[in-house]
RNA sequence: GGGGAGAUACUCAAGCGGCCAACGAGGGCGGACUGUAACUCCGCUGACUACGUCUUCGCAGGUUCGAAUCCUGCUCUCCCCA
């Protein structure tokens, strides 16, 4: 092993539950170990880096790490967390949803170079569960695990009981399928180890109870907290939405800000969490921090290793000095005029943009209808004169007065016009 | 099946004939402060050809000089008894 998996997670706050005998195992031998993804979505959002991160760890520990895309399971849907049922989704849509989770998990993960015993494995549970008959569901697994067992999980016990409208037979069911797919995985690559967060661990248990009865053999089991933020709103949650691991869900530079503005609080969990900083550098860093917190030291770190590991350097380079520009008290025209359109596209990217003709802008064009009518930046003129009463809006980060008429000398890099409102609200003005 | 309560702006929630574009809270946005933060403070939060006008209070009609407020019908929601 090149370090003790369960160790290194236990510092990072990463253990949420685990099953004894687990850290010796894993301290002992190569251990397969895998983690489940629900295609409900087409990619994934920073909600399953967690996920991601613990099988990034098991292969840096020398195991084997197997992702397991729920093509099956996402059929039934997991009633883990929910109080209502769920509607089920299209084979359409879960295809392009697999396709596209496979995709992501595969930037992180090496499945094919390293040594043999730990390179990583990716499945498709719905490869071994399309040809399972019903028949042969209910002789094989379903025998083996009482109806009883199953009631006192939580996720069952919480919509049996209580008011609400019940919970279908189908997803009833789900914690079979998870669990069978760990008595498939036991049996076919000696995976012995389920990882998930902490609200699988219902689901995850019912897994290792039927290795247990159905093969004999021990299976193993370890969660993860739920990732917090300090003031208790939903982590990974934006106004604006989820934040995504793709570009064109979520531009670098979003992403990038997602992690700048982590709280202090926050920082000091998630540089743990999301970062491969060991013990001592990640202590370090949280004592420098204190000294100064107005530096910042945490947040950049933060957003720096975990942007460059989704997105790569070259992509948090521009994302950095996107963000240096954009929160920077004032740019001058030369300044602006340095960039050339394509490095600006580029740092703009995510900003909503129009189009506004440059014969337009020879004429020039007054302020409130150029706010409205020409680019859609504001949705009325109520607003726009709302806007300008309130001395929030910028050109080029710019302030102007009232009776401003938009010309061509304001147009930037030679095509385009910078619009604010406040201080995060950019629109974009392509000149064409 | 019988009886009762209610539907108001993004959400919660007042208003019960004129003073209502509609109290208040939350959220959102903006400003000051600051660390691109938190806290705090302040302002804005239907539209327009803007000291005025128009459209909004479940839907459709009606009473009235005048309705979110009263009447009638409809739709939907909730509660209680069986």
């Amino acid at each position: 092993m090149s370090y003790d998996f369960v160790n290194e997670l236990r510092w990072r706050g990463m253990i949420h539950d685990i099953m004894p005998e687990t850290e010796e195992l894993m301290n002992s031998e190569i251990v397969s170990g895998y983690i489940g993804f629900d295609p409900t979505a087409d990619s994934l959002h920073i909600g399953s880096m967690v996920q991601i991160i613990l099988l990034m760890h098991l292969q840096r520990a020398g195991h084997r790490p197997i992702a397991l895309v729920g093509g099956a399971t996402g059929m039934i849907g997991d009633p883990s967390g929910k109080s209502a049922e769920r509607n089920l989704l299209t084979q359409e849509i879960l295809d392009k949803n697999i396709a596209g989770v496979k995709s992501v998990i595969s930037r992180f993960i090496d499945f094919e170079g390293g040594k043999e015993e730990n390179r990583a494995l990716l499945v498709n549970n719905y490869d071994w569960m399309k040809d399972f008959t019903l028949i042969d569901f209910a002789r094989d697994v379903g025998k083996h695990i009482t109806v009883n067992y199953m009631m006192a999980k939580e996720s069952v016990k919480k919509r049996v009981s209580g008011e609400g409208d019940g919970m279908s037979f189908t997803e009833f069911t789900y914690q079979l399928f998870q669990g069978y797919d760990f008595v498939h995985l036991y049996k076919e690559l000696n995976c012995k180890l389920q990882i998930g967060g902490s609200d699988q661990w219902g689901n995850i248990t019912t897994g290792t109870e039927l290795v247990r009865r159905m093969t004999g053999g021990k299976a193993y089991a370890l969660t993860t907290p739920l990732v917090t933020k300090a003031d208790g709103t939903k982590f990974g949650k934006t106004e604006t939405g989820n934040i995504w691991l793709d570009t064109d869900k979520t531009s670098v530079y979003k992403f990038f800000q997602f992690w700048f503005n982590a709280t202090d609080e926050d920082a000091i969990n998630w540089i743990k969490i999301f970062t491969f900083l060991d013990e001592k550098a990640c202590n370090d860093l949280i004592e420098e921090h204190s000294k100064d917190p107005g530096f910042r030291i945490l947040q950049k770190k933060l957003a720096e290793e975990v942007t460059v590991m989704v997105h790569g350097l070259e992509a948090y380079e521009t994302a950095e000095e996107a963000s240096k520009i954009l929160f920077s008290k004032k740019v001058s025209m030369d300044q602006w005029n340095r960039f050339d359109k394509e490095t600006l596209l580029d740092i703009f990217e995510g900003v909503p943009q129009a189009h506004v003709s440059k014969a337009d802008l020879e004429q020039g064009i007054e302020i409130i209808p150029f706010l409205t009518d020409s680019t859609s930046f504001l949705s009325s003129n109520s607003e726009a004169r709302r806007a300008l009463k309130e001395n929030s809006l910028a050109i080029n980060k710019e302030k102007f007065e009232d009776d401003k008429i938009v010309r061509m000398e304001d147009v930037i890099a030679g095509s385009m016009i910078l619009l604010q409102r406040g201080k995060k609200n950019y629109f974009l003005v392509l000149v064409d």
